[in-house]
DNA sequence: TAGAGTTAGTTCAAGCGACAACTTTCGCCG
DNA sequence: CGGCGAAAGTTGTCGCTTGAACTAACTCTA
């Protein structure tokens, strides 16, 4: 109830933001659910696993990195357990807890589609921008995560991982 | 299978622009869902009529106008049509079409809802971004909304409407 | 050490989107 | 003008996300 409408430069960027969020997801999920059999969600689980030490999270950290929720994690999880992706043990000193740890057959998976994901992340976004647009987007994207996220819980995972 | 891995620089874009897209949408969902008993999509919906000659479109143009798909639409469109804030009718021409016209009490909604959501886009984003910064995300989502969709058929249609 | 409150995670019911069939209508070509 | 393919919408089924309970385990305090 304070501010009034939003100026036409906004409303343009507005808009096309709003685009973007719509189609972007969409594209990224079905070249990953085409070419992996699997959602861009489940890939973020994986890549995040990759990348830290051990390939093992507790669940809430991993719900916190890939900005989702923890019934949602649940439920991913019990699918990637079910196709031997990741695996799920007992947390040493807390009995609430639980650990996921990347398999082998995880790893492999990561190792086989991320290139063409990476490829994808290219088409769409990447070869779009100049390198001073990328530093553009890294600010802009860093200043809204400050809005919705203030509290910094959910870290930088990662998308495209090297899968190294 | 063409270039490597992503630079340093657009990994950090990366990963802050996946955030985004995921907290964003997710945020402006739930303002809508509090505040006005509706969602993101079904809000569109009702503002893109709201800006149109006649406050009528047929159904096609508006799945394109929302970047949706028409069973997609088909389904919004009767939950509102239930609701009392859109009507359907036939097209003169052609009797395959249908026309989508808002309502009294579907303008009336978008004058009591749209303030409250506009407010939450500007605290969300814009209120994070300086004016450049505008332009820039302007430019940017531009460029990849041409990858994403050459063709344009999905037109610039608007978000927080005015619903004068 | 018993009890209250909190945290971790799972499960269940409800709702929405995606995809594929299906119906109806139109345009076009012989 | 008969028929064939394309276009416009609708409907039905399936899978996933969400939000609300619910269980189990931990911590703090009296």
């Amino acid at each position: 109830m304070e501010g009034n409408w939003l100026s036409p430069p906004e409303r343009a960027a507005w808009v096309r933001l709003i685009g973007m969020l719509e189609l972007l997801p969409a594209a990224l999920d079905h070249q990953l659910r085409r070419d992996a059999g699997m959602t861009h969600f489940e890939y973020s689980v994986l890549a995040i696993l990759s990348e830290v030490p051990e390939q093992t999270l507790r669940m809430t950290e991993l719900a916190g990195f890939t900005n989702s929720t923890l019934p949602r994690l649940s439920n991913v999880v019990k699918r990637l357990v079910d196709r031997g992706l990741v695996e799920r043990f007992a947390v040493p000193g807390d009995r609430r807890a639980t650990n996921v740890r990347l398999t082998a057959a995880g790893h492999e998976k990561m190792v086989s589609s991320a290139p063409g994901h990476v490829d994808a992340v290219r088409e769409y976004v990447f070869d779009a921008l100049t390198p001073e647009q990328v530093d553009q987007l890294s600010e802009i994207a860093a200043g809204v995560l400050e809005r919705l996220d203030p509290t910094g819980t959910r870290r930088p995972p990662i998308d495209p991982a090297p899968a190294s």
